[in-house]
DNA sequence: CCTTTTCCTACTAATCCTATAGGTTTTATT
DNA sequence: AATAAAACCTATAGGATTAGTAGGAAAAGG
């Protein structure tokens, strides 16, 4: 029932792509080190998300990566289910398998199919960019806050 | 982002017996029989269950188990909590441990907590008493479709 | 007693997670 | 053209977790 680090650090990093990559596109390099992530282990995670369209990457020397599209066009559901797979709690196979218990074909119905519906609402309907814009909120108001 | 066997047979071995010790207890053979379960592997299940006291066992011969108190005041989240652990999607320590950075804090607070909340609202709304419910109707308009 | 059943603990094979390592290719800059 | 920076790719490995197996100890009914 976790969330794994490819997902967690996958999704920061979109974030700070996002915040990031306003101007110009970003080295992977330097999200890695704000991150605190492992180059190597980020690579990985980001050729994923380029393979599923999400990001765009510019290659050789002072190239980099940019959103494939704007902030407010990627979910986070977009996000994760690349990173985790699909994401229900039970995977069809299982359930397929299983289906000709009649347990737990009730269970299925009631429990799994429900959990499920109500993590994709919430996956989806948040966008990179309502996370950008709570980030940003975030690092303003701790200016404030230090300056005043 | 699964729930494991011991979720998915803990939660079928709780119906069944929700549904067969109505009368009288239930030996695990026979629950773990129905089930098609390994009967050492649900003993495990059924361990925890009885130590987190929404069962009770009778030892020695013609032993068996009940539920400790109605179906109807236990719920699915109470089941799946005592046997997957708790049901946040990012362990307690790792957010601890990744608070410092913002992104992260901004993460947890907008997806983390919302998909944590929205899957304990679920879970602890749905009753044994419910799925009890929900089986007998499955077995019941099976038995009619099959003899009218 | 003897059998049934709960109760307990140790072990293991397989799988998945979390990286690490090191090389290849592409391209801007000098 | 050479160099360096960066993306791109693949293999491997240690550790953790999962999913069970195995076998015996203790309790209680007949």
């Amino acid at each position: 029932m976790k969330i794994s680090t490819k997902g967690r650090y996958g999704l920061r990093a979109m974030v700070d792509l996002a915040v990031n990559s306003a101007v110009d596109h970003v080295a992977l390099k330097s999200i890695a080190e704000r991150q605190g992530i492992s180059e190597n282990y980020l690579e990985q995670v980001f050729s994923s998300l380029r393979k599923a369209s999400l990001i765009n990457s510019i290659k050789g020397a002072q190239g980099g990566y940019v959103l494939a599209k704007s902030a407010a066009g990627i979910t986070v559901g977009d996000i994760l289910r690349v990173l985790e797979g699909d994401l229900s709690v039970i995977d069809d196979k299982t359930a397929a398998g299983e289906q000709s218990n009649k347990t737990e074909a009730c269970i299925k119905g009631a429990v799994w199919d429900s959990i499920n519906a109500s993590i994709n609402e919430v996956v989806d309907g948040i966008t990179l960019e309502k996370l950008v814009e709570d980030y940003k909120k975030m690092t303003k108001s701790e200016y404030h806050m230090f300056y005043i």
